[in-house]
DNA sequence: TATTTATTGATAATGATTCCTATTAACAAT
DNA sequence: ATTGTTAATAGGAATCATTATCAATAAATA
């Protein structure tokens, strides 16, 4: 997703565009980092420093809400993935560091769930826990 | 895993084994809800009311350290699982109800992951969100 | 029963997130 | 280009689940 294509859809609904906005999607759009809101705030404030973290929060709130980005909550933080379609995310233990990893069958089980539970299924969250490469020998 | 076995090997380990720890175990061990903390000391309460919310903290954390209860994140809120084999979580998105699904493909997904990445995997955690059966009219 | 010390309970501290509100600024209409 | 409407922002307070602190209590053991 490019970012002119967020600016003109959100414009469209009748959002605003600030630079704040601006700057905060642009970030999202171009890291594959899965940062917290904190880090997100941090890394914004460099080039835009008239961004408060109320702003990040609501503007992190505002695209949850039109899918373009995606929430995980580590160690009862929230972590935002700019990788919204549906896929593992590996956890560090250590570090906190987090990797995609695509794999096709997790459809086929989201799919299977779907049809077996009593649920209206609207999503799923796969993650994985372990060590990175770096952390792993800590550990052993 | 029965209550019995469960105070033995805390005994083992030189834990003290207190009322409040066995009403809380024993709870746990009953219900196929997936309650927070608060929960916990609520109902515990009843029978026991001289069980303090500290106390269940210390003693889900306890419980979560010898693996003999799982711990998911919902809403920002720790919820505990006495069902600690690898299943797939429904989380209902209106009311906070989960259930449980059992699933064996994941066991597969989970070992292919493990020896497709770099990470040491320790434990998977894989949810669905959805709406419950109670629910899902409402948001048709 | 006395001793040891892990556990408890009450409460303060913490920290991520949400709420509040005066001020600012995006943008449509003039 | 200017104005008016009102969404958006800044920043500080409030919230609330969880953790830390520590004096009092009670399991375990001899
Ligand atoms: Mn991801
Ligand atoms: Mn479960
Ligand atoms: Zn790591
Ligand atoms: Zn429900």
């Amino acid at each position: 997703m490019q970012l002119e294509q967020i600016v003109m859809s959100l414009r469209d609904e009748g959002h605003r565009i600030t630079p704040q906005r601006i700057a905060i999607m642009d970030y999202l759009l171009h890291t594959k980092d899965h940062p917290s809101a904190d880090q997100v705030h941090s890394v914004v404030r460099k080039r835009y420093p008239m961004t408060s973290l109320s702003t990040v929060y609501k503007t992190l709130d505002l695209l949850r809400e039109k899918k373009l980005v995606n929430e995980i909550e580590v160690w009862g933080e929230a972590r935002f993935d700019a990788q919204v379609d549906e896929h593992i995310n590996l956890v560090c233990l250590n570090c906190g560091n987090i990797e995609d990893i695509d794999e096709k069958a997790l459809k086929n089980i989201q799919a299977k769930i779907a049809k077996k539970s009593d649920y209206l299924i609207i999503k799923g969250s796969f993650e994985m826990h372990g060590y990175c490469s770096k952390c792993k020998t800590e550990f052993q």
